[in-house]
DNA sequence: TCTGGGGTCCTAGGACCC
DNA sequence: TCTGGGGTCCTAGGACCC
């Protein structure tokens, strides 16, 4: 037996929480760069704005309406949703972290009543963290998430919960739930299971399920043996160690010139061997790419290098130099630079890797140098020593034009309070 | 002027092994 | 007249998630 408790408009509610009076207003997030909408409150969706909606195309609208508008702060966001997962561990012996805003809780042999059960814990999360919740039941994770978006929904008789068991009529509701709502499936998919006749969610689960392995695979096998009451996705506890790492952006303006992008390539390469560190990893490959925005007008241009190091390393040193020569063996002059990033698409456990019969270098002075920088850096402030060539220019920095306080990560940007 | 940033899994096909 | 059986690894592309 599954709960999915889910954040109701997370990061919007983040915001609330430190400012109140922005209750029942109209609230949006915006992506990086405050390029898109990528969360709303209630107040407005009601208003009509669009999940992923650009923003420039919306400002005048927003304004015109009041609508309260957040740059991304996920320094906040993170700390709140582990505050979230913090207070859910408690109801649960195995829980899965599933997302920033998703928490699964592993229900299977409890004798109560499992709504009666998940119903104060709404009331705690919220009382403790300010957050609201909304808990989904049901044997499968598929059938949960879906009873957790009827509960959203206001289809539940007891407010934010819904036991899927409960429903009288099980089979009437999924016959008008869409398919792009499942878990799982999206436009692609929908379109194709239109083509051949499967417009709801009932109609899937009575479809023919080899048939569908045969056109769609085992993944969609799954979800309709899900939608039976067939578990077939699992409880996972443990996070799986990462296998690749990415760090990209869109930068603030477009860029031309050299310098600029080898500036933000510096800072991602020194980024991925921070992430790497910090998960005990090390990688032997790394990709640097580059493109121009796929929206622009003027010429278009992407590429990407990929070099390998001797041995498995995650020396900041060596990933900022081997991402600055990828970059210089595929930068062209002329084109409008929009994003670009480092990828390190294959990772090892630190320690296992294996070693070059030749390589002469001393490994324990390089563990050493970048536990001092990483040492230094967490003391001082994150960027007190940083390589030199990310200095070479700032303007490849995302916009952030309206971004709150870290009011609980930053000791600087605690909440004041006027009496 | 202005359109995010991370990830994962599965499959098919080709190359290769004994 | 006739040419096996059982595998692994890698990659690219396509789908999905939040």
């Amino acid at each position: 037996m599954f709960a999915i408790a889910d954040c109701n408009n997370f990061y919007a509610s983040c915001e609330r929480v430190f400012q109140p009076k922005l209750n029942h207003l109209p609230i949006i997030v915006l992506s990086n760069n405050d390029g898109c909408v990528i969360a709303r409150s209630n107040e407005a969706k009601a208003l009509g704005i669009k999940m992923g909606a650009p923003y420039f195309k919306i400002e005048q609208f927003a304004k015109q309406e009041n609508i309260k508008v957040f740059s991304s702060n996920y320094a906040l966001y993170g700390d709140m949703s582990q505050r979230v997962m913090q207070v859910l561990s408690q109801y649960a012996p195995r829980i899965e972290v599933y997302s920033i805003d998703e928490c699964f809780l592993d229900l299977t042999g409890f004798q109560a009543d499992l709504t009666s059960y998940c119903v104060p814990i709404c009331k705690v999360v919220k009382q403790w963290t300010g957050i609201p919740i909304s808990i989904g039941i049901a044997p499968t994770k598929t059938l949960a998430k879906l009873a957790n978006r009827l509960a959203k929904q206001g289809q539940s008789k007891h407010g934010s919960v819904l036991d899927w068991s409960s429903i009288d009529e099980a089979d009437v509701i999924l016959a008008s739930i869409a398919l792009d709502d499942i878990w799982g499936i999206s436009r692609r998919w929908t379109e194709k299971l239109q083509q051949i006749g499967i417009h709801n969610a009932l109609q899937l689960k009575r479809a023919n399920v080899s048939l569908l392995r045969k056109q769609f695979g085992v993944v969609m096998e799954r979800i309709v043996m899900e939608l039976n009451g067939i578990s077939c996705i699992a409880l996972e506890e443990m996070p799986s160690p990462k296998k690749q790492i990415l760090t990209s952006r869109s930068f603030g303006e477009k860029l031309t010139e050299y310098h600029d992008v080898r500036a933000a390539v510096t800072h991602f390469a020194t980024r991925s061997a921070e992430k790497l560190r910090r998960q005990k990893m090390t990688t032997q490959t790394l990709t640097v790419f580059i493109q121009t925005s796929p929206f622009d007008k003027n010429p278009q241009y992407a590429n990407s290098a990929t070099l390998q190091f001797d041995c498995p390393t995650n020396n900041s040193s060596l990933l900022v130099e081997a991402a600055n020569h990828g970059l210089a063996q595929i930068f062209k002059s002329g084109f409008f630079y929009q994003r670009a990033g480092v990828l390190l698409p294959e990772l090892w456990a630190e320690g296992v890797e294996q070693i070059s019969l030749f390589d002469v270098a001393d490994s324990t002075k390089s563990k050493q140098l970048m536990r001092a920088l990483d040492d230094i850096n967490k003391k001082h402030g994150k960027r007190s020593i940083v390589y030199g060539s990310k200095l070479l220019s700032r303007r490849w920095q995302m916009r952030q034009q309206y971004k709150s306080p870290s009011y609980t990560t930053n000791i600087m940007e605690l909440m004041t309070i006027q009496i």
